[in-house]
DNA sequence: ACGTATACGAGACGACCCGTCTCGTCCGAG
DNA sequence: CTCGGACGAGACGGGTCGTCTCGTATACGT
């Protein structure tokens, strides 16, 4: 579902949206999101204006919309072997190389800089690009819990928080290095909040 | 320090510089912070736009000055009763308040947006505005070490960042609402998480 | 298979804002 | 008092906006 469909969109054409995303991938990454416009998307992909502007309706959606379709499996559940410590590591670390690649990082930063500033655009980006994220931590924490691993009264959501905020922070302002050292500290710390047996 | 003074401060207006401080907070009160202009600033203020462009390199320049000039008193210290939960809950809750006021929001969300997406401001919006409180909370959470009270192990960094991060994050990309009661379950498992005597 | 509807590429259009510049005025430092 | 420089005002070319209007091409309905 794109963001406002409102032709026909069984004529659509499948040729142009690909063009479409590839440019607004590749010039987002080149030129930066302040500099992007509507018309150099259209310009790069080979396309007339109109075409985007009939589809959607800012370049934020479009830009959205194309790291979406670059992005599949950001909602597969973590492992479970057992060691919820572990486990929170591994994939805290998969996720730290992911926002120190290139490719990622200026999609990405451009969407969470437009979606802090537009409330409307911050609304899909949570519910498509972060909820899923949080919703894997929040299943895991849960199993642990059931699992009588950490303190059945703390909240999932909250512990998510906690480890993945200070992170998100860190890239999103840049004070401060995403290091797989770092993820290890805030798994720790978080576990050692609502370990049982206190 | 302004961010870029080239030209003789000493002949400047101070009576146009508190007129442009007023006209950028209030037009991004009312706009947003993408429909603010300089030249929409410069007319509000009754001031030519040169007299803008002369000293600020940018609008978010401009809204950084003007929002630092209006919030004095971000660098005083937490107080310390002794009770570190109590002192952490007590600025915690004060600050909640101050995010959800609406005066504080539009400037304040405006910046952190703007410098997600430039390199540039977010090193003095980070100087200027975030630093200044991380170093709050670190001084405050050292004396705490210093006096036993907490693991001495732990980075009073780390420990800042899980505290107000998660803060900043949900209210940045509105994931969620800000409560006292919110603050206070973010320090109980903070400090759970580096009580002395495991 | 054909006819028709409609999305398409291309680009003109007025509006807005950019950042620079040029005026003539006014004010403050020396 | 003098005079240099910051001031308010606004003209200017350039770029992007979002809308529109072409003629073309293509996919759907019968």
């Amino acid at each position: 579902m794109p963001t406002t469909p409102s032709p026909n969109a069984a004529r659509r054409s499948e040729r142009s949206r690909r063009a479409i995303f590839d440019a607004a991938l590749a010039l987002v990454g080149e030129v930066g999101y302040p500099r992007l416009t509507i018309e150099g998307i259209a310009a790069r992909a080979g396309v007339g204006k109109q075409t985007i502007y009939r589809w959607w309706p800012s370049k934020a959606a479009v830009l959205l919309d194309a790291f979406t379709e670059g992005a599949e499996g950001y909602g597969e559940a973590l492992p479970d072997t057992g060691d919820l410590a572990a486990d929170l590591k591994y994939v805290l670390r998969a996720t730290c190389d992911e926002f120190n690649s290139p490719a990622f990082q200026a999609p990405y930063r451009a969407l969470a800089a437009a979606g802090a500033a537009d409330e409307e655009l911050s609304g899909a980006f949570v519910a498509r690009l972060m909820e899923p994220g949080f919703a894997v931590y929040g299943d895991r924490l849960r199993a642990a819990q059931e699992a009588g691993q950490i303190d059945p009264d703390a909240d999932p959501r909250i512990l998510t928080e906690m480890l993945l905020s200070p992170f998100s922070q860190r890239w999103l302002m840049r004070t401060g290095e995403l290091t797989h050292a770092y993820t290890d500290t805030l798994v720790d710390l978080v576990l050692r909040a609502v370990r049982t047996g206190d």
